[in-house]
DNA sequence: ATCGATTGGGTAATCGATTACCCGAGTGCC
DNA sequence: GGCACTCGGGTAATCGATTACCCAATCGAT
């Protein structure tokens, strides 16, 4: 353990500068010295020390991913995407997670910061609690969040244009003939989680149809089931459920199932994502897709670009949803609207 | 950005050894230093350069880990049950996925041991074409496989007793009635695949009871779902289906009854694993659980006291599986045996 | 008073790769 | 032949934190 190019230097018979001239082909060396020092280096099974590297080049060719967890199929979608476009570039990921808990974010991101990476890509989990820590790492280094985001405005942010989604899905069910509407979201703890809810309000009022107390709890699949138990246990059904994301859509549809409610010919129900398991439930989850490679790449392109404690105005780019439809919402009517 | 301790020292009015003991403390200064270190540190927000450590120590507070994919809600179960684990020891995690493919892994394995982590955690996509790597990786580093392995036996492991488990599954469906059961797995690439066939194939034939022909795809509920499939279209159905996991046995089930065939009454299904959704599918899954939380416990610990190059034999540490009933298979039977 | 030990602080080496800087040899041109 | 360049190679500084080593001051004991 421990080939370093002085070893390989003294077994080419040459000076480290040679050796790592001939390696790294950054200037020119006769070939008799390439040949004598590439030979070296296979033999020894020499291997440049990154550490060593990043402190000489106060660059560690590493970035850091910050999500509130893997759990959640949307984020292990996006990480995976974020890695697969950073592999282009040669860079790697080092990957935290938050446990949803602005604490532990944090720490993270300090620990991150420590390890001087050369970026950072975050989606804060809390709206308010998350602005202290993520403003000052944007201070020190290069930062960008991807999907949810900070209040204010202050840091660059990539994701989907939550609200006009939203938008989409109750026009969708609109459109199918849906007089009463309800939403089953998450607290409102996050930016997705307002936005989704305020998009889904904006778009029910305008269009004139009877809107229920929202359900709000967690984006899982647990809640959905609950949410779903709750809606059985209140009375007549609305015409349409709109959900903050795919997982709260498909447990609701199971527990509404298993009350032995129809969907969708009792109930529409939305989701919201499009990624995991929408297309393979039953039936189908019609849902809001969240153009993930794309926002992953333009996150990517964006970090790039960023400087830290860059004193241009933040960007904001939201990507267009697109409206996804399947089998849970009842088919658009040819006598509606 | 870029507060050195030397920056920290000229505001203490001491020397950078003087600075470095008063916030290390592993060597007594005068309070006086003490304090005056620590309010400058503060006031210039100081944060060591955890590179510059890591390269004068010789060690990085990192290891790495490997998986073949983070889509498979195991994989992120454990990951995220190894990054627990290692959070009391102020380590932290490189996550990489593989992709399932063993020259990715191959390309990970380089990058991570180029960046120094002072250990490996990996589950090697492929039983065969993963051992080059994997055993050089161990000749220079700690290294710890955890769930799948590859052949020989060279490196350590910790994992379940994948066998003892599939023949609990079988003895499972067998005290409930089945007659013939078949397999529904994955191909043969990973460690965990050929035992778990090995383990059903062993107990089917101990029973005495039918044996199809085994399915093996991968292990998603795609396959699930495919495998259901061609099930039903190869006339009538065995009693039991076991499955080498829980999403392949989630999208056999919705399949099967999707086909008009009931679960448990027709068919008894087993899954493997008893993480991410078994308990919330319709019918809650039998299934056997892995104790993924052992499991990491366990890692981490043999990790600490596995050397690089390590002349000692490996260690296999097979920690017993537990049966889960729920719904999906029928119930013992009183007159069984 | 003197000697040895202890205490606390400073200087500089160290980790490994890169590269600024310097130097000698060779080349081309007048 | 002499001058100006180019080319390729070597020496040592650099990145930042830690610590081996050295030194001065103080204290206690004889």
């Amino acid at each position: 353990m421990g080939v370093t190019i002085h070893d390989v230097a003294r077994a080419a018979g040459v000076s480290v500068a040679s050796a790592s001239r001939a390696l790294s082909g950054r200037r020119k060396v006769t070939p008799e010295v390439a040949e004598r020092v590439a030979r070296a280096a296979a033999e020894l099974g020499y291997q440049p020390n990154a550490v060593a590297k990043a402190l000489r080049d106060q660059t560690t060719g590493t970035i850091g991913m910050v999500v509130p967890g893997i759990g959640n199929p949307f984020f292990t979608t996006i990480v995976e995407a974020v890695e697969r476009e950073l592999q282009n570039s040669g860079t790697d990921l080092l990957l935290c997670s938050s446990r949803y808990d602005p604490q532990v974010e944090a720490r993270r991101l300090e620990t991150l910061l420590a390890r001087r990476v050369d970026g950072l890509i975050i989606s804060p989990c809390d709206i308010e609690a998350s602005v202290p820590a993520v403003l000052d790492a944007a201070r020190r280094v290069p930062l960008v969040q991807l999907d949810r985001h900070i209040e204010g405005g202050a840091a660059d942010w990539v994701g989907v244009d939550d609200e006009a989604g939203l938008v989409l899905a109750v026009e969708h069910v609109i459109a199918g003939g849906a007089r009463s509407v309800v939403f089953a979201g998450s607290r409102l703890v996050s930016s997705s989680a307002r936005l989704r809810l305020s998009g889904f309000e904006r778009a029910a009022a305008r269009a004139g149809v009877e809107v229920r107390e929202p359900l709000l709890g967690e984006f899982t699949l647990e809640w959905g089931i609950e949410a779903g138990r709750r809606l059985l246990g209140a009375g007549p059904l609305p015409d349409a459920v709109v959900c903050a994301n795919d997982e709260i859509a498909v447990g609701l549809v199971r527990a509404l199932r298993f009350g032995g409610a129809r969907v969708p010919e009792d109930v529409s129900v939305v989701g919201f994502d499009d990624v995991g398991h929408a297309t393979m439930c039953d039936p189908p989850l019609s849902t809001v897709r969240q153009p993930v490679e794309e926002m992953a790449a333009e996150a990517v392109r964006l970090l790039g670009q960023v400087k830290a404690a860059d004193p241009r105005p933040a960007q904001r780019i939201a990507i267009a949803p697109r409206l996804v439809v399947r089998q849970s919402s009842r088919p658009v009517r040819a006598d509606a609207q």
